[in-house]
DNA sequence: CTGAAAGCGCTTACAG
DNA sequence: CTGAAAGCGCTTACAG
């Protein structure tokens, strides 16, 4: 293998010259760097990037944990992946991902051992175990979803809560008293996805403060049941004039579902969910909605952690919600 | 941050003792062992991964390159990514996933810099651009997906041709003589994606022998349009008694045209069509199909590349074929 | 503007 | 069974 002795040879120049070359960290005089270039090239030389690593203590590595939960929606999730991954790549990062089950084993195993130079928290939950390697850890944390305590870390997130008060105005606004919420799964409240409840408790509270009847049910994220609870919580509110749907699984089904029922959108009943434009290229979904933006919580908090990787002295940690946006599709009446 | 001579002088030994006590590669007296495993857990120490792998030209990571197409189904993509990564864990190694644009320079990348000790390759078309890079590179690869050339690669996909055959043979025992034939969109076919005409042109090759009628359209993968296509498609074939739908957005789709349709499985049309158990949780499709195995291709990949990466002389490439099983869900009369 | 040398944290022949 | 030392391929003060 080619190594930065053999390109130093080749150019007649000491091996710190290819190095500053390579990094531009000191002023290099014309000729000399074109005999370095030309050296580089006709070698076929790339920098080592574990020597590089070693040396400079930085991987240029970012760890990413996403977790696979059976309530999770793939669809979705894929959303977040690809955000993350390329926010890193323009800053020059790239993305190691770990799967894990055991989360807090991942975060101990690759900051511990100095593979990434920060990590990103997909799916964070309210309690979330893998919080305390990361606070342990060298390298900063970023968290796309909000935790209990958010210590020592960079959080973002959709605010759940101006979204249920956003949506349940809207309807509000338009007439409606008996509205239904379908939420996500109850094993998601249980083990702490607090977007679930963020959303369920600012719906219910202003809702209460409207005299709106909103009407809680858990829906089903896997198949096959989506359908069946969707139908099941329907029939149990008949007096329903709106159907709010905070749940990727759910909402992907619903125009089936209302359509087997001969439920007409907005005549018969006024539909508002939330969910990101991309979603809407895989589903078919003709519904005004929050923009939940992963894209933009992807980037944020890449963008965040890159920084404090970077800015050894960034100031104290960030918790910032994404603002909701409401987009009309005329699905409501 | 602690190092193996901290843990050497803790220990009262030299460092290479430490060494090959984390690694086993020499005998190493109980007494010196449990000395050096105290001052390991006193001192917190973790082997730098990056050290490790500078002298040991291991870097125990492995590239994945997932290509976000426009016409690919995300929700189908994320099984494989999981089923690599998964995979790899298990055999002690990570996953550098890398969604570059521009695949070809991304291989170079990783490989020349000696980011990872070996390629994996999803989504792979007919003249992928990325094998040249790869096969230059020191490293070994493994694609997911069949290209015109397999030089110096392992390859593995699902046999599409037997896929196709075992679909009509099907059908034909059943007695249908009308068969429409929902294919990936057009696109897919002409940016190389083989899976699309190798299951097409089998399908069409045994039809002609059991002098089947069949009618081959190409699907759509993107939402609006989905529902649209495959109206449009069964519209253009009245006389068709059964479905081939190989294209994942459609089949995804395909219960709702169906039921608007007022058409009954498989009283009225019979469906057949490819997608893996999994695919099943998120989308409800009772269908009769072929299992497509993205967990049992991810592993087949992941599992040759190590081998090869851990022995010098494996033996010449390899192109495997997973056999398709046809699994009847009743969809076929 | 450039070079010689130390150091990053490991592993592994070589020697005993 | 164990140690001293070279080496993996870089970067970066230090010196000129």
């Amino acid at each position: 293998m080619v190594n930065i002795a053999d390109v130093a040879k080749a150019a007649g120049v000491s091996r710190s010259t290819v190095s500053y070359a390579l990094s531009g960290n000191r002023p290099i005089s014309r000729e000399t760097r074109e005999r370095i270039d030309l050296a580089i090239s006709e070698l076929g030389f790339t920098v080592n990037a574990g020597a590089r690593a070693l040396a400079t203590a930085q991987t240029m590595v970012l760890g990413l944990l996403v977790q696979f939960e059976d309530d999770e929606f793939p669809p979705a999730m894929l959303q977040y992946i690809l955000a993350v991954s390329t926010a890193a790549r323009e800053l020059g990062y790239d993305i190691l991902m770990v799967t894990d089950d055991h989360g807090p084993d991942a975060v101990r195993r690759i900051t511990s051992s100095n593979m990434v130079d920060g990590v990103v928290l997909l799916d964070v939950v309210h309690d979330d175990p893998r919080l305390q390697p990361l606070r342990e850890a060298r390298q900063p944390g970023a968290l796309v979803g909000l935790p209990r305590d958010t210590e020592g870390l960079d959080v973002f997130d959709l605010d759940f809560g101006e979204a249920a008060r956003l949506i349940v105005d809207h309807l509000h606004g338009l007439g409606h008293r008996d509205i239904i919420l379908v939420s996500p799964p109850r094993h998601v409240f249980e083990r702490g996805g607090a977007y679930a409840w963020r959303f369920r408790e600012a719906a219910l509270e202003r809702a209460a403060r409207h005299d709106i009847h909103l009407y809680a049910h858990y829906g089903e994220s896997q198949q096959p049941g989506i359908e069946r609870s969707v139908n099941a919580i329907i029939d149990a509110r008949p007096q329903a004039t709106a159907l709010i749907v905070h749940n990727d699984a759910s909402i992907a089904a619903l125009p089936a579902v209302l359509r087997e029922r001969g439920i007409a959108v907005p005549r018969d009943l006024s539909v508002v969910s939330l969910y990101s434009r991309d979603f809407g290229r895989t589903f078919l979904l003709p519904y005004t909605a929050v923009e939940t933006s992963p894209d933009e919580l992807g980037r944020l908090a890449v963008q965040h952690l890159v920084r404090r990787i970077t800015e050894p002295d960034y100031g104290p940690p960030v918790v910032r919600f994404v603002e909701p946006q409401l987009t009309d599709r005329g699905s409501t009446a």
